[in-house]
DNA sequence: CCTGATTTTTAGATCAGTCTAATAAATTCC
DNA sequence: GGAATTTATTAGACTGATCTAAAAATCAGG
């Protein structure tokens, strides 16, 4: 590696290192879990030490892309929110491409688009999301922001918190392509319908039935975790006004930290 | 970056950094014009200092990746020619790709591709390849080695060593974006059939008539340097044994450096 | 409000890749 | 064949991103 910034930018914005990229990548993550982006939150997602997180949000600070009060840890400004969305919106895109386009299957794309975000230019991304049509959600259901850095609102819903009841897969949170590949195996991906028959007491796993499938599957708690779900209206056959129509949008980087 | 090596391969051949990619790419281009791979040589080409080079060129010797005599300047090995060609490979493919799936110009596709090309997996190269239907030119025509490793023989011309008559293009060796849309203007890319009408002497500009338009367009003798030409039969409406068919192949890093 | 555990920051080092300035080798030219 | 010029190498330093180990701040609980 050249020192330099790899991603390549004809906007006036400034271009910036793939791994500040991923930093402010990893903050959104966290505060988009309403979690506080603490060093050693940060530390774990990028899998480097406490040591370098907090150099690296020092500098991130100086940056002007995010707050950061030591031991507490950051808050993106709304220039990293900016960029982070961005990097987001390329990602899922790619992650769409490589699914549409060059057959990917959904355990695949994660990795080959954490890559890619940070190589191809905007040319790229423009060319793809026509190519793609504009999508609006990546083979895992991640919503796609758009290209002003909108964002979809959220309105699912966790498995692992969900009541026993009819649902229909919304998103998977979770880039490990063995988990995803087990997912695929028991019928349960983004659009599947399924019930949650019941949950076991004391964390134990939940008894899910797939449309798909007959057999009913057995899955961790720990596992539900990713896994997120609108309810669906109790009559099977159902699709009108289904909660699954364009979903209202809302500000993205422009409002959602409160 | 992090320190690490950013191309992707599920290959057992070491990875190397983008850098160390860069850096044979330079050499193998120097070897195949025949020229010796000095440092200051490679130093140009890369836009980096002599001192950087030399460091450099320790380094890629230590690796194995080449030859290098102190005071002459380096030649690939077998290890090294193979990764040269294989990035060579990825270069054009995604040139290719870039060009006709995305639609890209042909005085775009450089620039991108080389930032692609180390960030792609040999999962994404082979999709693309199978998608463009194994492709054996790029946009600029130039040929694209095959997943072995192997080269076709160029056996082209340089329009600036060219005598008067009729030619085919068959590619354009120079990647500046101005100079190839300004032969796209005139008409000049590869398979365009056209005459050359005569040379001005004292490094002149040529007199070319492309069959597109009935203008002649003068192009001076430096820019010919980067256009490779086959004679044509010169009976214009004469396609049959055209000399463009298949060429013979010839080994490519297994035998093409004597 | 003090102690112990946890989290975070500091200090100092490393690594890859680069630079400039100074020196040394090779080449060229009379 | 020796002086001048060109080309290449060494020496020393910098930058971005990382690490480990030690010190300091915060938090949890009695």
């Amino acid at each position: 590696m050249k020192g330099n910034p790899v991603a390549a930018e004809s906007q006036n914005q400034a271009t910036v290192s793939s791994t500040v990229e991923d930093y402010l990548k990893v903050v959104l993550k966290i505060e988009d879990m309403k979690q506080r982006a603490s060093t050693s939150r940060v530390a774990r997602h990028l899998d480097v030490a406490d040591a370098s997180v907090t150099d690296m949000l020092r500098k991130l600070k100086k940056a002007g892309l995010l707050e950061y009060k030591p031991y507490y840890g950051a808050t993106l400004t709304r220039k990293g929110r900016r960029m982070a969305v961005r990097i987001l919106r390329r990602h899922r895109l790619l992650e769409m491409f490589l699914h549409q386009v060059l057959g990917y299957g959904w355990e695949q794309v994660h990795q080959e688009a954490e890559r890619l975000e940070h190589a191809v230019s905007d040319l790229f991304i423009s060319r793809i999301d026509a190519l793609l049509d504009f999508p609006v959600q990546d083979p895992h259901g991640e919503t796609i922001p758009d290209a002003r850095g909108f964002r979809q609102v959220e309105d699912d819903l966790c498995l692992a918190e969900a009541e026993p009841g009819s649902y229909r897969v919304r998103k998977v949170t979770n880039s490990d392509p063995e988990f995803l590949a087990y997912l695929d195996k028991v019928g349960l991906r983004p659009a599947t319908r399924l019930s949650l028959q019941e949950k076991a007491p004391f964390q134990g796993p939940l008894k899910l039935l797939p449309e798909s499938g007959r057999e009913p599957v057995y899955l961790g708690l720990e596992a539900c975790r990713s896994i997120f779900v609108l309810p669906l209206k109790d009559r099977p056959g159902d699709s009108t006004s289904a909660p699954d129509g364009p979903a209202p949008r809302e500000a993205g980087f422009l409002a959602s930290r409160g």
